[in-house]
DNA sequence: TGATCCGGCAGAGCGGTGCTCTTGAGTTCG
DNA sequence: CGAACTCAAGAGCACCGCTCTGCCGGATCA
């Protein structure tokens, strides 16, 4: 009886990937608003209905390729930064960033359905927040690991931290900046947000007939961004 | 028979603009792939055909809707600014910021349609990047009027900027950072990037279980992009 | 073994969409 | 006045997400 109910299962969970498969090579192709459910259905043989036995709308496909997406630059990103010699912080700095960008790059459309705008209606599911901090996980890790050394150096800014973002400094050192400064901190989240800023900037056109040769700049700009966090070349 | 067909002319942009604005406070309720030009369309009493007489498709109208939204951000950052004593830099370009997040908290979905992913197939017209230039030139205009004054004090980060972007530099330069150092320029465009790239994220999502006082943090985060290209308080 | 249950697929159908084409009014102008 | 032109209306096409109703076949159980 278990052996059966987990052979029906198998052959589902294989269905639901192979669904998932052909939705992602649709949303590839035509972007997050082009991907029909019926499309997909005729490219498999199914007919449309029979897909809601294995996604009950629309928007749960593009959630399960949301989550696909935050896990695939997650891994990106962990590969990079685990290719470099452990103790070169700047060089995994900027190879992680440099994976960031590479993937998008790659799968911009789907790029554009993790970090770019909902779609409409769309709220975000719980599932979601676990893959969507693996590439913070590793840009936390880090500057946790450089400040672990004793390496970690920022320029003084002198620009005095708000007490209102102290219990957010609190939870972010425990999740992904363990032993990070209050100061490395607050400026890891903002080295984050400009990061993927960057990101989406060159991707949705706002660098057209601004920026020509993106790939140095890009290396340029993130690694601005982590000297500011205290990352410094040859320390 | 110029004032005659001016006054058909006339009724026919009047028209165009009604409709622009129907369109616009469809778009802020439901979002811009909600927009539906047959929705449009009743709602002022019209056939959905009749639409098409105005805009030759459902892009075009969004077109149109995407130069307002430049346009409105870019007033509000310029009102802004205007507000502030000239010679008071960092207030100045802190103003300006505020007023960027402000104007997208308040307009999220026409932020979304203006600086968030693309609709798929569309391709940002010429007529976009006039407009959509306003507010790099807010920003851009402080850096160098600071310059100017001889009070940009930008902290040494060691990062040498790359010879690529020489050409990019001069280009801005002369459009919207006239004076400004190298240096500036570059980090300027990164700090353009990564404060919307922090208003993105915010209104995206990202901040969700992670900043709480989003409005401290984003003074903090702005602040000090300010004073990583040289704005200093007290100056 | 035979009856029963149930997961899964197909099809029809509903209301909606963007967009096109034709048709018929109303306006402007030679 | 009649011709040229503009514009709204309506029908229609192909598509969409989604629901409901049947039917089939394999698993379950008496």
């Amino acid at each position: 009886m278990n052996a059966s109910r987990t052979a029906r299962e198998r052959v589902r969970a294989e269905l639901t990937r192979e669904i998932a498969d052909t939705a992602r090579r649709h949303l590839a192709t035509e972007g997050a608003a082009g991907l029909s459910l019926r499309a997909v259905a005729r490219e498999m043989g199914m007919v449309s209905s029979a897909v809601y036995r294995y996604f009950p709308s629309r928007d749960d496909l593009l959630t399960a390729l949301i989550i696909d997406g935050y896990n695939a630059i997650g891994a990106a990103a962990e590969e990079a930064d685990s290719a470099c010699r452990r103790d070169d912080y700047p060089a995994r700095w900027l190879a992680a960033c440099r994976a960031l960008r590479a993937w998008a790059l790659a799968h911009p459309h789907e790029y554009a359905l993790v970090y770019g705008s909902p779609v409409p209606g769309y709220r975000a599911p719980e599932q979601t927040i676990g893959p969507a901090s693996r590439v913070a996980a590793v840009l936390g890790r880090i500057i946790s690991d450089a400040q672990a050394a004793g390496v970690l150096d920022p320029p003084g800014l002198g620009v005095a931290m708000p007490r209102e973002f102290a219990a957010d400094v609190g939870r972010l050192r425990e999740s992904v900046l363990p032993g990070a400064p209050d100061d490395a901190v607050a400026r890891a989240l903002a080295a984050w947000a400009g990061t993927f800023g960057m990101v989406s900037f060159e991707l949705f056109g706002q660098f057209e007939n601004v920026v020509t040769d993106r790939d140095a700049y890009y290396d340029y700009a993130v690694t601005c961004m982590g000297r500011v966090i205290g990352l410094r070349a040859g320390a």
